[in-house]
DNA sequence: ATTATCTATAGATCTATAGATAATGC
DNA sequence: ATTATCTATAGATCTATAGATAATGC
């Protein structure tokens, strides 16, 4: 039944990339250890080697969906993101998208330890689309900051808004398109 | 143990109101038919008399959340709603909060009838907030719609990312204040 | 007679723990 | 000897139902 040191962090690894998609898919709350131990393909006992407790495996998940998103984000520049951002590929699939789209509202409730990585994904995505900073706190970059905050804003609450639609809803692509078009044309 | 007609009701009608309430602050998940029914001062097996399951009661409890807040939209322009719904006082009373900035991501996880419920509340929301329509299909109109939609949307995104930071975060409130300035200084 | 509410409970599910098993690692 | 995983289970909680109770409504 045992397995070498480095399968079982290969394995703790894998629980925790299962865990991410399967809460950004069903909420905090809509996942059970059970179920996410036998879609990592294991039974649910073993996970107490791993966690503490549910919510320890919660702080790392939400830290490794916002890591990924961090890393895809250094690819490419502000308009390429936010046209992702906008698409309905990104919409329509919760599981493989932002952590903040997707598990802000259930963040809400959560405890603060979960909130602050929420905060700094937050933060450290805003100095990632900023690129390059032009001088650290010069007026331009506070300018630029600010611009992109609201831009972030409106990207996830767009993301959300289309979510909460009916599939067949025209509302539901209306919000997409109307959102990107104006961040897009911002700048 | 039985009550008048008019009272059972306004038993119902409070138990639609306290679950309206109790899910903004706690999620769909997050409570569970016993807890509702204990604070709105009922035992728990009267439910099914009033509710043919818990998924009933959410589409009602959306239905009066969302509508309550197109009430107190109809009393104020634009620029009052956006400066109500960006302040501390709105991000930090989830309870009696919108609706959709509270469940939004929760909608996206319930099915389809649910999800029209917001659909319409999001229409109805933008129609409100246009208020006399100039010209009903006009250019002019369908520019004020787009604008309205973008700045909806950054609202809400805005009160999700905020709430989704500790108390405590310096970024919770400059989300907040940003949109703000960004949304009522646009027009 | 009807029915709104209460008490009690069935059956499922959830978090967490305990002990067994078997392979690793010293 | 240690430990990652599995089996089994405790104790709590969740949705929903059944039957009792007592007041309304005809």
């Amino acid at each position: 039944m045992r397995v070498s040191k480095a399968q079982a962090q290969a394995n703790r690894a894998l629980i925790v990339e299962t865990a991410s998609q399967l809460f950004r898919e069903r909420g905090y709350d809509g996942v059970g250890v059970a179920d996410l131990m036998a879609a990592a393909g294991f039974t649910h006992g073993g996970f107490y080697k791993h966690f503490g407790c549910k919510a320890d495996l919660i702080a790392e998940a939400a830290a490794s969906g916002i890591a990924k998103t961090l890393e895809r984000t250094q690819a490419v520049d502000a308009a390429q993101f936010f046209d992702f951002y906008l698409s309905r590929q990104h919409r329509d699939s919760r599981d493989a998208g932002c952590t903040l789209a997707a598990l802000g509202g259930d963040a809400a409730r959560q405890p603060d330890n979960l909130k602050a990585i929420f905060a700094d994904g937050i933060d450290s995505l805003l100095s990632t689309l900023a690129g390059e900073a032009n001088g650290a706190d010069s007026d331009a970059s506070q300018e630029q900051r600010a611009r992109l905050m609201g831009q972030l804003a409106q990207a996830v609450g767009a993301v959300l808004l289309s979510r909460a639609c009916p599939d067949d809803s025209p509302l539901a692509d209306e919000v997409l398109d109307v959102c990107r078009a104006q961040i897009l044309a911002a700048k």
